[in-house]
RNA sequence: GGCCCGUUAGCUCAAUAGGUAGAGCAGCGGACUCUUAAUCCGCGGGUUGGAGGUUCGAGUCCUCCACGGGUCACCA
């Protein structure tokens, strides 16, 4: 079916939700304000300080030491509470990373800014200007001596004690959530450092970031349904990538020995706590290494994010503790299956009755090859068993066509994945860099595809051709980065650390 | 896609056995110049997700639909 994603469609327009007894407060209070000639949406505001670092810097001196040091501030931030008493009034100004209350008496502010004052509401973002003193309590309050409106908030917030629950409005509407619910920015600062972090840790290395192509003509370098798309000038179908692996490799044998890119990657399948359809995923290639190089290299990644990050090696994560001390475990395919599958040993000796077994576990995408039967059973009786850090080595060469076969076994590929909390967090391998047996590999997958199995490679002779003029011994992984932040940031749900998951739309 | 659960005021939640839909916060009016889930007095606010059905009577029981959460399947 052609595509028709760049004719432009109408967005549907916003729903306007009937007005409210609140709506309708708000809208007149604005009506009052500007008959007041107050000017609601002024283009910039001062700041001396952000509510955040007036808490830091200021929060731990006592009341004799702040009154001493007679401190001015201009904030701005959003008001979370009001606490009116007659002549005076406190509130709650937030930035969303912390709260600082602020006091205004009309012998301060005048009787004119104080009367005008009681037209704020809640959400109303101003900027206030004021010397910093502890209450009697010992709370760290401004004492306002002048305030302006930044935005008028036009609808009432989430209730103040209970925040924003329902979780639906906390992901379409983010923006509540950001504003009610402190953890949540907590969450998207950490993600933002470990980004930060995991680019310096390449950079310093020697690794140049890149970016390669989204739209894909072949989508490659995994197993996986893609996103179709249309190309109008060209003609041409196009897919949102799956993977970049094959472009990277490409870079490698162009002589970029050390690549990473850390970047969108799209799949058109389900949706769960673990699956969103657009992910972030970090890929990383280094010429003459091997998957051994690679588990080194992701110990050593995922060891000085922690320390880097939190100081510590070990992390709660649901109910378990997860340590990322160096070594972590090592675990063979083969191994995994037979001590945690509770399958007898030598049941594995018949292909057609692991295949039968497996069918048993996996009602669809039948019938199953011998190879995917075995990782069937591997993700659903040996993976959740995988707690701590885990290295799960030498899977079938058949789930792997683009690693290279195993030194040990041929009948395994030279292929690692980092298991932590049930959760494949990477995926490496010694990459395949024979051209001949990789449009073998390639063709193999095209039998599959043939037979209706929707989740193999696709033949890219492009790529065959580039290994052609040779691809050096090259390690490389993936990591996804949404599942890491799971781990670091204890959020049991993908769409707790992706800030605008996809949703049906409204 | 299957199964389970949910959807009641702006928000968080109640509502016995099928019998007048409530509370807190938020809002509005009033009192109050160190409060902080401020307090006190008063007021307004609902197509109980939608459409049918059973019944004298449905938030409650039945059917279908929509949306969401959890879980299984697929995947990283």
């Amino acid at each position: 079916m052609p595509d028709k994603t760049n004719e432009k469609e109408k967005p549907s327009p916003v729903e306007d939700p009937r007005k409210t007894d609140q709506d309708i407060s708000r809208e007149e209070k604005i009506a009052r304000l500007a008959e007041a000639g107050v000017d609601l949406f002024p283009y910039r505001a001062e700041q001396t300080h952000s509510v955040f670092a007036i808490v830091r810097d200021f929060a731990a001196l006592t009341r004799e030491g702040l009154e001493e040091k007679k401190a001015e501030v201009v904030v701005p931030g959003r008001i979370l509470s009001i606490r009116k008493m007659g002549r005076a009034t406190f509130a709650t100004l937030s930035d969303s990373r912390a709260k600082l209350q602020i006091y205004l008496r009309e012998d301060q502010v005048g009787e004119k800014a104080y009367r005008i004052f009681s037209l704020l509401d809640i959400g109303d973002i101003i900027d206030v200007r004021g010397t910093l003193f502890k209450t009697k309590t010992g709370e760290l309050t401004v004492l306002v001596q002048a305030y302006a409106f930044l935005a008028k908030c036009q609808h009432p917030l989430p209730e103040k004690w209970h925040g924003l629950q329902d979780v639906e409005l906390r992901y379409r509407r983010r923006y509540l959530d950001l504003i009610m619910n402190p953890d949540v920015g907590d969450v998207f600062r950490l993600r933002s450092l470990m980004i930060a972090e995991i680019r310096r840790f390449f950079d310093a290395r020697g690794y140049v970031e890149v970016e390669t192509p989204m739209m894909q003509p072949i989508p490659g370098g995994a197993l996986a349904r893609p996103f179709k798309t249309f190309h109008n000038a060209l003609g041409i179908d196009l897919y949102l990538r799956i993977a970049p692996e094959l472009y990277l490799k490409r870079l490698v044998v162009g002589g970029m020995e050390k690549v990473y890119e850390i970047n969108r990657n799209f799949r058109n399948e389900g949706i769960s706590s673990e699956h969103n359809p657009e992910f972030t995923m970090l890929e990383f290639y280094e010429a003459y290494s091997d998957y051994h190089d690679m588990m080194e290299l992701t110990e050593e990644l995922l060891h000085s994010l922690c320390l880097t990050l939190f100081g510590k090696e070990e992390f709660p994560y649901g109910d378990e503790v997860i340590s990322f001390k160096r070594p972590f475990a090592r675990l063979k395919y083969k191994d995994g299956l037979l001590s945690h599958s509770g399958l007898a040993p030598a049941r594995f000796d018949s292909r057609s009755e692991v295949i039968a077994f497996a069918a048993t576990l996996a009602a669809e995408n039948q019938p199953l090859s011998y190879g995917k039967a075995l990782d069937a059973i591997f993700d659903k009786l040996v993976k959740p068993k995988i707690v701590q850090p885990t290295f799960i080595i030498d899977p079938p060469k058949e789930i792997s066509p683009l690693a290279k076969a195993s030194r040990e076994d041929p009948e395994q590929a030279e292929r690692f994945e980092l298991v932590v909390a049930g959760m494949e967090i990477a995926n490496a391998f010694s990459e395949l860099s024979d051209p001949q047996e990789q449009r073998k590999r390639f063709e193999q997958q095209a039998e599959e595809l043939k037979k209706g199995d929707q989740e193999s490679h696709w033949i890219d002779l492009d790529y065959v051709q580039a290994l052609e003029y040779g691809l050096p011994p090259t390690g490389g992984e993936g990591i996804g980065i949404d599942r890491l932040t799971m781990l670091l940031a204890n959020r049991k749900s993908i769409r707790e650390v992706i800030l605008f998951p996809l949703l049906r739309p409204r």
